[in-house]
RNA sequence: GAUCACGUAGCUCAGUAGGAUAGAGCAACUGCCUUCUAAGCAGUCGGUCACAGGUUCGAAUCCUGUCGUGAUCACCA
């Protein structure tokens, strides 16, 4: 069966626009009514204006041409149209939703399948080695999950990319702190390794920011001047510098921590339910970057300045590439990284970032470097920034060092659970509670468009009513329970009666799926996943006013009975395929 | 100071390929469990779409300016 809609552009295209077909295509409006009132304007909408400017009549004139032709070639489906400011709309007959149910039923599949071979790699997380994980990264990973998740069910061949960056200035000050704060007596080993690193790390932190306000009172300087003679600081850098040097006893240390972190970092993971394709780390591409760094240097891309230091000029501006003392940054093991991919898939067709929006200037300088050093992948590489988790109204980012600022998502989910559980009405077992919990956090951060701050309120969170996780799942169970006192399986599919028993309600259901293939266009366009929570959601209200309103199960007229049976089934595939893709558990039972 | 985002109901957010009467949830108030799961459903209340111009037959949506909030501005990652 031929999607409508595409038949419907083609028709569109061949009536207006003879010229400029390549041009015009792509704004053609052609879309399901779900959100205005049927009788009135049908089940599809064609907006006339959005190709180019006529005068009222011939508009009108060239609606209803379009209209009548619509209405004699597509016959089977169409029985009738108007024409309303500027809008053709169509209705379509009952027996094309008969047609659409059958199709669903026989075929259970809602996407049809893009590409096979197109490889696309998609980064998120990428987190530091130095402390858990916190909400930042639980927005990171929401958002690169689904986007992937999508791309997958397309049948795009995906990779989920996890980039740790485990080298650095970050993880020599856990180093350091080890070594000189800490001993046997005051350190607790009882603790999750990433959260124990973490202890570190902000220990570390704290003792700079005295020593700093100790020496910029004591010469009267500025506390970035201060720096310089701070002797943790100093510490840490050659610290650096040993590691570089790869000096046994920094190594050792380093594994050392690093091992205790993936632990951590593998436990949130299992209780968040996510999977990674590969792993990376920058410890094992930063040279190759660093080469490069050397060869620009020969070809004029890159320069040193007198301090020794390498930089390359971005408006006017130098960019540091490796320090005056050789040791590499930031950037350098980006540059190293994509290398090493490129290496290792030889050819890929995307790569998107999932990277905050704070280092967009980060990328653009990174795709920048790429493009003078003639190497075109810049153009397969997509930077998906979003925006800020504030708490407390501040940023949640690794550069506040204040422990208060952060919420660890390991806190966030032991919160959600306690809430969880003492919140619902019957006892329920862990299990489950633990299900409800990550899909009402799931959601709550994957509902809000990326490029919106989130205020993060635990208040926002913890809530079980209205537009939130629980209410998909809530409403999966409900249709679930009663599809498991009947076995659909058996159940036959009546077309002629079912053509004569369907009816609005039904219909409404039916539509609003079919708009599915537009939402997930749009979701790919804009790179955000919360227009699927929001489209579920719109679904899921739908059906629940349906659930309320009409019975499904005993029911005198059998035929009837069996007609909303499988349109129950339909739905239940439905969000269950969704959820899948947004990592929401799916709960038989609630 | 420069650059980039964002500003829609008391609160949290949809809507921004210009197009039909600006939509949800929470909070407040009404109804609905002897009947397939009431974590639900139906309803009431609530808006100068920050402000001012401009483009257009038509602007929450595009452009300019102002104000407000946030991020970035390079040897942190």
């Amino acid at each position: 069966m031929k999607n409508l809609i595409k038949q419907l552009k083609d028709i569109y295209i061949k009536i207006l626009c003879n010229n400029n077909k390549k041009k015009k295509k792509n704004n053609i409006n052609i879309l399901y009514n779900n959100y205005k009132d049927n009788n009135i304007y049908g089940d599809i909408n064609i907006n006339i204006n959005s190709i180019f400017f006529l005068n009222k009549e011939n508009k009108k004139k060239i609606g209803i041409k379009l209209g009548n032709k619509i209405k004699k070639k597509l016959n089977k489906y169409v029985y009738k149209y108007n024409f309303k400011s500027n809008y053709l709309n169509i209705f379509l007959k009952k027996r094309y939703y008969i047609k659409i149910i059958k199709n669903y039923i026989k075929f259970n599949t809602f996407l049809k399948k893009q590409s096979s071979n197109k490889r696309y790699i998609i980064e998120f997380s990428s987190p530091n080695s130095n402390k858990p994980l916190h909400l930042g990264h639980l927005r990171n990973i929401l958002i690169g999950n689904t986007i992937a998740n999508i791309y997958k069910v397309l049948g795009f061949n995906i990779i989920k990319s996890q980039l740790i960056n485990d080298r650095g200035i970050h993880i020599c000050k856990s180093i350091i702190a080890l070594k000189y704060f800490f001993n046997k007596k005051n350190l607790k080993f009882n603790i999750k390794g990433d959260h124990f690193v973490g202890i570190l790390y902000f220990k570390f932190e704290k003792e700079l920011k005295k020593e700093i306000k100790l020496i910029s009172k004591k010469y009267n300087i500025k506390k970035k001047e201060a720096i310089k003679y701070s002797k943790l600081s100093n510490l840490v850098n050659k610290e650096l510098i040993n590691w570089e040097k790869k000096k046994k006893e920094s190594i050792y240390i380093w594994k050392k921590i690093n091992k205790l972190v993936y632990k951590g970092f593998n436990i949130t993971y299992k209780k968040l339910n996510i999977k990674f394709d590969e792993i990376l780390y920058e410890s094992k591409t930063y040279l190759l970057g660093k080469k490069f760094i050397l060869k620009g240097i020969e070809r004029n891309i890159f320069f040193i300045d007198k301090d020794k230091s390498v930089y390359f000029l971005y408006n006017k501006k130098k960019i540091i590439l490796l320090r005056n003392n050789g040791t590499s940054l930031y950037i350098t093991q980006e540059i190293g990284t994509l290398l090493y991919r490129i290496k290792k898939y030889k050819n890929f067709n995307l790569l998107i970032y999932v990277v905050g929006n704070e280092q967009i200037n980060h990328f653009k300088v990174l795709f920048e470097i790429l493009k003078n050093n003639k190497l075109l992948i810049y153009k397969n590489l997509y930077h998906l920034s979003y925006n800020t988790v504030n708490f407390l109204g501040k940023k949640i980012k690794s550069r506040y060092i204040n422990k208060n600022k952060y919420i660890f998502i390991d806190d966030l989910i032991s919160f959600m659970n306690n809430y969880v559980k003492n919140k619902i009405k019957k006892k329920k077992i862990d299990k489950i509670v633990e299900l409800i919990s990550l899909g009402a956090i799931k959601y709550q951060f994957i509902k809000i468009n990326p490029k919106k701050i989130i205020d993060f309120n635990i208040n926002n969170v913890l809530r079980i009513k209205g537009n939130t996780g629980i209410y998909i799942q809530y409403t999966y169970a409900r249709i679930y329970s009663i599809l498991k006192k009947k076995n659909i399986k058996k159940i036959k599919f009546y077309e002629i009666k079912f053509l004569k028993l369907i009816k609005k309600n039904e219909i409404s259901i039916i539509r609003l799926i079919l708009e599915y293939e537009t939402i997930i266009d749009r979701i790919l366009k804009k790179y955000d996943p919360s227009i699927l929570t929001n489209y579920i959601y719109f679904i899921s209200k739908k059906i629940n006013n349906f659930y309320q309103k009409n019975k499904i199960l005993n029911i005198n007229n059998i035929y009837k009975q069996n007609l909303r049976l499988i349109i129950c089934k339909i739905i239940l595939n439905f969000l269950y395929f969704n959820m899948k893709i947004l990592g929401i558990p799916i709960l038989k039972k609630i």
